[in-house]
RNA sequence: GCGCUCGUAGCUCAACGGAUAGAGCACUUGACUACGGAUCAAGAGGUUGCAGGUUCGAAUCCUGCCGAGCGCGCCA
């Protein structure tokens, strides 16, 4: 909004004959770190600069003069090297208030990401055990990720990619039936007291799968211990508040004929080689380091293969993204799935995004917490829900940038102090329920927006609120887009969370409910609705993230 | 050996190529007859691993080096 304003100062200066440069298509627009910065600035004047062959400075002053004409803009400074400084009328920051509340759970949707179909990729685990922490991790930066885009306009298809297909399977079912048997867990086999409690239940579903051939025995245990399996982690999954819209089987590749299409499509592209007597696909065209075995020379296709056809296939769903969640152990596999791409004639750098997260510490007390009670080598996500909550772990998985390991302190996420992030934003999200009900039951009505006077919301304190307030759909696009949730939680924390709980403080001046046997002013009123609108982000906020916003702790 | 990712306060982490690199913890000092003090404020703490380069401007982009993690199969 205030871009066009800018862009529009620009142009009417060129069309003046004042500045000789291009009109921008596009100019950056920002909220300041700094408060002393105003309200917004621009860099506009530094980018044109050097087209228009003068100093920064005085490009600004001429975009200057132009943009304090503009409706709504208080003031407008050229600041340090030549940025803009832009005040908003103070009228105009009350409506944010009554704009958030009439909003309600639709504020902070944006359409930065319409009209695109997105599927987003993750977990993925393979289903031979419980899911690992590593895992954890993708399941709620992933779910978030999904709701980010959502909410930013994108039609949105969150797909777990089950590896039925290798031999893993093979030695899962061998264990299964080696632990169903009473023998001793076979080399390379899964181990951990899981195996004998699916054994179990594999028994239950076929009581007699134990007096089959051990052929045909091992043929039921793979196929129901799978089954088992998948509904093991679909459950897990379930309580951790992330559902899957597709489970998408490895093996119906091959038996869908999505294989043999995806072959066809890359001969037909020319990048299929035969050598040696295996089928290749020429992925050095773009950028691999080494050319990739499609079918191998006994006529069995790779893994490769299936990806090759999986990625075809989620294409031929209509999807303009796939965006892949990949733990930092698969970073190899990021130039193969975009040469991938290429070789299937697609434009890599929109069709595929992978995402490489690294891998999360769990510790308590600065000690790391290896073993898992189940699955005997590492930390899973019901151990870690059982020690933190789903709330926190989501929270704390979610709060930082993928991009760099994670030490998470179980003590720490679950302390219910301020110093914890999880707890001061559902505390400040507390906090505003706990204010409405408390005016409810002093018999003050639910303002009705059409009747407030925002105006009195004047106070630095309610104008700083209002402007984060402000800021919401803006937060929500930007991390859509940069695929990083964890920028909401900064937000929550850095900017709601906390100057909600600076202006609650604010206590002889900034009360929100009459003491006593005052009257009821137009003021508290007033900040009551700005109570209910930080509860709104709060809410939205959140649950962007897969986090519940508690009426009480 | 080749490649990918990461390296920011003592610790855990932020910072779309923008202004004086920010929060929390820990440390120091303040504010409670409390609408939830389960809180709030102030102070101190930095050669952004090192060295160059590009740019009006670099933690961010490029090159080299150092350190950490991971990957380099006609395995899945």
């Amino acid at each position: 909004m205030l871009g066009a304003a800018v862009r529009a100062a620009v142009a009417a200066a060129v069309d003046a004959g004042e500045l000789a440069v291009p009109v921008p298509e596009q100019v950056t627009v920002e909220r300041p770190r700094s408060k002393d910065h105003g309200d917004y600035a621009t860099n506009v004047a530094l980018t044109l600069a050097k087209p228009a062959g003068r100093p920064p400075r005085e490009v600004a002053e001429v975009v200057a003069a132009r943009l304090r004409a503009a409706a709504g803009i208080a003031s407008v400074d050229v600041a340090g090297p030549g940025f803009l400084n832009v005040r908003l009328a103070e009228a105009a920051l009350g409506r944010v208030a009554l704009d958030v509340v009439a909003a309600g759970e639709a504020y902070g949707r944006n359409d930065s990401a319409a009209g695109t179909r997105v599927n987003v990729e993750f977990v993925s685990a393979n289903p031979t055990g419980p899911i690992h922490i590593g895992g954890v991790r993708w399941a709620a930066v992933g779910d978030a990720l999904a709701r980010l885009l959502e909410a930013s306009g994108a039609d949105v298809v969150r797909e777990y990619y089950v590896n039925d297909a290798g031999v893993q399977i093979d030695r899962f079912a061998e264990s299964l039936l080696a632990a169903a048997l009473g023998e001793p867990t076979p080399p390379d086999g899964y181990a951990g007291t899981y195996v004998g409690e699916w054994a179990k239940r594999v028994l239950e579903a076929e009581p007699d799968a134990l007096v089959l051939p051990r052929e045909q025995a091992l043929v039921r245990f793979r196929e129901i211990g799978l089954a088992v399996a998948l509904e093991e982690i679909r459950a897990s999954l379930s309580r951790f508040g992330v559902d899957f819209d597709v489970w998408f089987s490895e093996q119906s590749l091959a038996e869908s004929g999505a294989v043999e299409k995806a072959l066809a499509r890359l001969r037909e592209q020319g990048h299929v080689f035969d050598a040696d007597g295996a089928v290749w696909l020429r992925t050095t065209d773009f950028g691999d380091d080494k050319d990739r075995v499609l079918v191998k020379s006994d006529g069995s296709g790779t893994y490769f293969l299936s990806d090759a056809a999986y990625y075809v296939d989620k294409r031929s769903r209509g999807f303009d993204t796939c965006i892949y969640l990949l733990g930092a152990d698969h970073h190899g596999y990021v130039q193969r799935l975009r040469a991938l791409a290429a070789c299937a004639g697609d434009d890599p750098d929109t069709a595929i995004q992978v995402l490489i997260g690294q891998l999360v510490n769990v510790l308590r007390g600065g000690e790391p917490v290896r073993m898992s009670k189940r699955a005997g080598t590492i930390v899973t996500l019901e151990d870690l829900v059982e020690m933190t909550g789903a709330d926190a772990a989501r929270y704390t998985l979610a709060r930082s940038s993928a991009d760099s390991t994670l030490d998470l302190d179980v003590e720490l996420v679950t302390r219910r102090t301020s110093d914890n992030p999880v707890f001061y934003v559902q505390y400040a999200a507390t906090r505003a329920a706990s204010i409405l009900r408390n005016a409810a039951e002093l018999g003050i009505p639910v303002p009705d927006p059409a009747q407030v006077d925002v105006s009195l919301l004047a106070h630095p304190l309610e104008a700083e609120l209002l402007k984060a307030l402000a800021e919401f759909p803006h937060v929500v696009a930007t991390a859509a887009t940069l695929r990083e949730p964890h920028r909401v939680a900064r937000y929550l924390e850095e900017k709601v969370a906390k100057a909600a709980q600076r202006w609650f403080d604010e206590k002889d001046e900034c009360r929100v409910l009459p003491r006593g046997d005052e009257e009821v002013t137009g003021t508290h009123v007033a900040r009551l609705l700005l109570w209910r609108a930080t509860r709104v982000v709060l809410e939205n906020g959140l649950r962007l993230l897969g986090v519940t916003a508690p009426e009480r702790m």
